[in-house]
DNA sequence: CGCATATAAACCCAAGTAGTTAATTAACTA
DNA sequence: TAGTTAATTAACTACTTGGGTTTATATGCG
């Protein structure tokens, strides 16, 4: 039930369809059946993943003539990049435990994290 | 249908649970039941929401006597980082390269169909 | 052992998604 | 005006998902 914008960005990136999209888009203004061209799908289907970009605002389309131009946005993305970002130095640090880096930020704190009252047994 | 792993991991980031369940987790192991604590569901739909989340690689999880403790992992996340990176320059550049091929095809006149314009004097 | 706690598994249900083909709208062209 | 092309909408099927309950399993304790 993804109702804030960064879920129904997210969701709308997790098909690999809609990310070929956006990397042919990278290249330019398309219009729908060129960026069609390339999947084994048919116009319908595509027209349902632009509608789904569309929604998370990460493409724009115009008319022009007969042709409905497609334009990535780059709002969107920016959020997600700006998200994953807080986690850098997860995937950064080569820390085996998280618990060292626990320490670090309170550093008298000896039980684990969790609230509930356990103490470990080993 | 996403097969990859990136599908797999945006679908997995695409809910706003479970990226609540990774900013908690940032702050150090947890339990599944400290981890559920804050959120007005049953448990195993917070154990499903970790299940999700552990077929992405996005966490782990050890047995500690009767717990499950989860930890966060950082390389799917690192995978989203690097891919959103690719189009940095569509949020940065304020679209310039793309308005004038736009400017190219369509005279002054045309008029927008959507969406804020991204027209600007520069 | 027997009970309590922590978590997972199994099942149901409603809603959403991804694809299809067929029909429809919109705009150009002759 | 009719015909062609571009793209969307409609109607349908199949599958997935996120939630709920209920049941099962594993561990610790008295």
């Amino acid at each position: 039930m993804p109702l804030d914008q960064l879920s129904t960005t997210l969701a709308a990136l997790a098909d690999p369809t809609r990310r070929a999209i956006l990397a042919r888009l990278l290249m330019g203004e398309c219009s729908v059946t060129a960026l069609a061209e390339p999947f084994d799908m048919s116009m319908p289907a595509v027209s349902k993943h632009l509608r789904v970009l569309e929604r998370a605002g990460l493409i724009s389309r115009r008319r022009d003539a007969q042709f409905r131009h497609c334009r990535i946005e780059g709002a969107p993305l920016k959020d997600v990049a700006t998200w994953a970002e807080r986690y850098r130095h997860v995937w950064e640090s080569r820390l085996d435990r998280l618990d060292t880096y626990l320490e670090q930020i309170t550093p008298k704190n000896e039980k684990r994290h969790g609230r509930q009252s356990h103490r470990k047994s080993r």
